[in-house]
RNA sequence: GGCAACGUAGCUCAGUGGUUAGAGCGGGCGCUUCAUAAGCGCUAGGUCACAGGUUCGAAUCCUGUCGUUGCCA
């Protein structure tokens, strides 16, 4: 039975290339489960896009001596080029700069604001004379109140990382032009936050089999009582405001930013020739809706994406939100400032795709922080992928080639062994089913290494290099039972591993795209030509530790 | 300062009341040679942060201490 899954991805903000806590945190989660469910025959539509707007935008593009458009165009070239190469499947992946964006943005808004859900306000806002104009907490520099760090943003300390207000400084003045602020009230519009806190908590109690740190943070968060909350800003890059009086205010992009998932699958379905394709994934109540963010993105996601669409009415809420922890770098925290990081474009112009995705599924930050480290890296390549995993693939393929003219060889009666071994493959398939299910994906992955380390045992036991001399028909079994567990493992490690599975799926002499097969383990058949082998993947040097090492320790240029 | 999570083998981590606490890697010993010197077996290694408590029984529940991290103020 096909079911229909809406896959949302946290948006990447467009002011700097990603990096592997990007990746560990949502963009492979979201991958693994996209790619699993197409290949379960199910209906899938992922989308995400480039969040532009937003002061480190415009702050970033004057530094620059740029526009903000061209610094949104060239990190979601970024973005795109990245997907591709590591592999990462959106039905479409867009920004919050179309037109469609903005059109949906002012529809929702409307009906929000038509509802009395969003009222007007003031607030105060800082404001420089000199420049004539409102100021963003990020405009203003000053003194930190904590750590007394000179030159703190207004919005958040670089060096004890508080996030602060621009009036909690001391001596706050101006960034452009270094003028002491002052401090004025502005008109704004807020969300009424507060009028959902009752619909919210038994909302939240009914999804209990969310991830336990998603669980009890929002159950938290929303006991605390929902404070409501600005949704525009005196800034000019952003989507515009459709209120008279607000000309020259924009909507603030946290509000904004969810909204993209509903406007990016309506664009979605414009591109596919269908305008109203959209609606199945959200209107119909079968569908399933998944959020697939990193764990600070939690309340949007919980709390105020839901409450925007309980007040909209008629969209699907959140079935799951399966929020990853935090990716460590080497132990430390990572840090795009002072680049304790590994710059994803970076990384796939050096190595291959796979070998990171499958270190990320193996320690993905599922419910713990968890660290990324080169020595790990490269040990889980060579031990683990190449040595239990690929050298399987190598070791029977080569044999096959060798000794059966390159042909799946006819196998006899099976067994003991073979039935053993055939059945731990299939109990396997449906173990990685349910963890896949579930967003259990390092469970997963653990599952399919144990079936290949099962395998290698398997042949070792049987040892078919010597059988082949001895007994061809006994060594022909032996094989052919060692192929139908790569074509098991095949399709399982497909979600994970998209590229070597596609390789392997045409060693093993199938057609076409993995994808296309289903949930199975098809065997092999007898006679079937197979393509010369080639490894599956490469051993890396142990020097490779050490030069990426020096890399992340250089400062950024 | 408040709240929360975490602290298990050299390393990365599973394990949330029940027999002698597990896996992978790394160490030691051995077997094998089809395969990218890959594979397989055996083995050593832990006062489950510390101190109390609940229980017939605690890594697991409770309290406190220390440490780490995150969120909030």
């Amino acid at each position: 039975m096909a079911e229909r899954i809406f896959i949302g991805v946290a948006w990447p903000y467009a002011n700097g290339p990603l990096h592997l806590g990007h990746v560990a945190g949502c963009y492979l989660p979201a991958d693994i489960f996209a790619r699993y469910h197409r290949l379960k025959g199910d209906q899938v539509l992922m989308v995400s896009g480039s969040d532009q707007h937003g002061t480190p935008i415009t702050l970033r593009a004057e530094q620059e001596g740029s526009s903000p458009q061209q610094v949104v165009d060239k990190y979601h070239r970024s973005f795109l080029d990245c997907w591709e190469r590591l592999g990462i499947t959106f039905d479409l992946f867009t920004t919050t700069g179309t037109e469609n964006h903005r059109q949906v943005v002012h529809d929702v808004f409307g009906k929000l604001h038509q509802q009395g859900y969003i009222y007007a306000d003031t607030m105060p806002v800082a404001y420089c004379d000199r420049c004539g104009r409102f100021l963003p907490d990020r405009y203003v520099k000053g003194e930190c109140p904590h750590c007394h760090n000179p030159d703190s943003r207004g919005d958040q300390c670089d060096r004890c990382g508080r996030t602060l207000d621009a009036r909690d400084l001391v001596g706050p003045v101006c960034r452009r032009c270094g003028e002491p602020i002052h401090i004025r009230e502005s008109e704004h519009l807020f969300l009424k936050l507060s009028h959902f806190q009752d619909k919210l908590l038994p909302w939240v109690e009914d999804h209990a089999h969310w991830r336990p740190n998603v669980l009890n943070f929002t159950r938290n968060y929303v006991r605390e009582g929902l404070r409501d909350r600005a949704i525009s800003r005196d800034i000019e890059w952003g989507v515009s405001i459709p209120l008279p009086g607000y000309e020259k205010k924009r909507v603030y992009v946290w509000f904004e930013a969810v909204i993209g998932y509903l406007s990016a699958s309506r664009e979605w379905a414009q591109r596919q020739g269908d305008a109203e394709a959209w609606r199945p994934f959200w209107q119909d109540q079968g569908t399933r809706a998944y959020y697939f963010i990193g764990k600070d993105n939690i309340p949007f996601h919980t709390i105020i994406w839901p409450a925007m669409l309980m007040g909209y009415g008629g969209l699907n809420l959140p079935y799951d939100v399966p929020a990853n922890e935090f990716l460590t770098m080497e132990g430390r925290q990572l840090s795009t400032s002072r680049n304790w990081a590994v710059w994803l474009p970076d990384y796939l112009d050096r190595y291959a795709p796979d070998p990171l995705r499958y270190y990320m599924s193996a320690a993905m930050p599922e419910s713990a922080d968890a660290d990324f480290s080169w020595g790990e890296y490269v040990r889980r390549n060579n031990d683990e992928l190449v040595a239990t995993y690929g050298n399987l693939a190598h070791r029977v393929l080569s044999m096959v080639h060798r000794n059966y003219s390159g042909r799946v060889p006819e196998p006899g009666s099976l067994g003991g062994q073979e039935n053993a071994l055939l059945e731990q493959a299939r109990s396997a398939m449906e173990a990685v089913d349910a963890n896949l299910a579930a967003c259990h994906f390092r469970e997963g992955m653990r599952v399919i290494m144990a079936l290949a380390q099962e395998a290698n045992r398997y042949l070792d036991a049987r040892a078919p290099w010597h059988e082949v001399r001895q007994d061809r028909q006994a060594a022909a079994t032996t094989l052919w039972t060692a192929l139908s567990v790569l074509s098991a493992l095949r399709v399982m490690t497909y979600p994970f591993m998209p590229f070597s599975a596609q390789r392997l799926h045409t060693m093993l002499g199938f057609d076409g795209r993995v994808e296309d097969s289903r949930w199975e383990m098809q065997r092999p058949q007898p006679g079937h030509p197979l393509p010369p082998p080639a490894p599956l993947f490469t051993k890396l040097e142990p020097t490779v530790v050490e030069e990426e090492r020096q890399r992340m320790s250089t400062p950024a240029t």
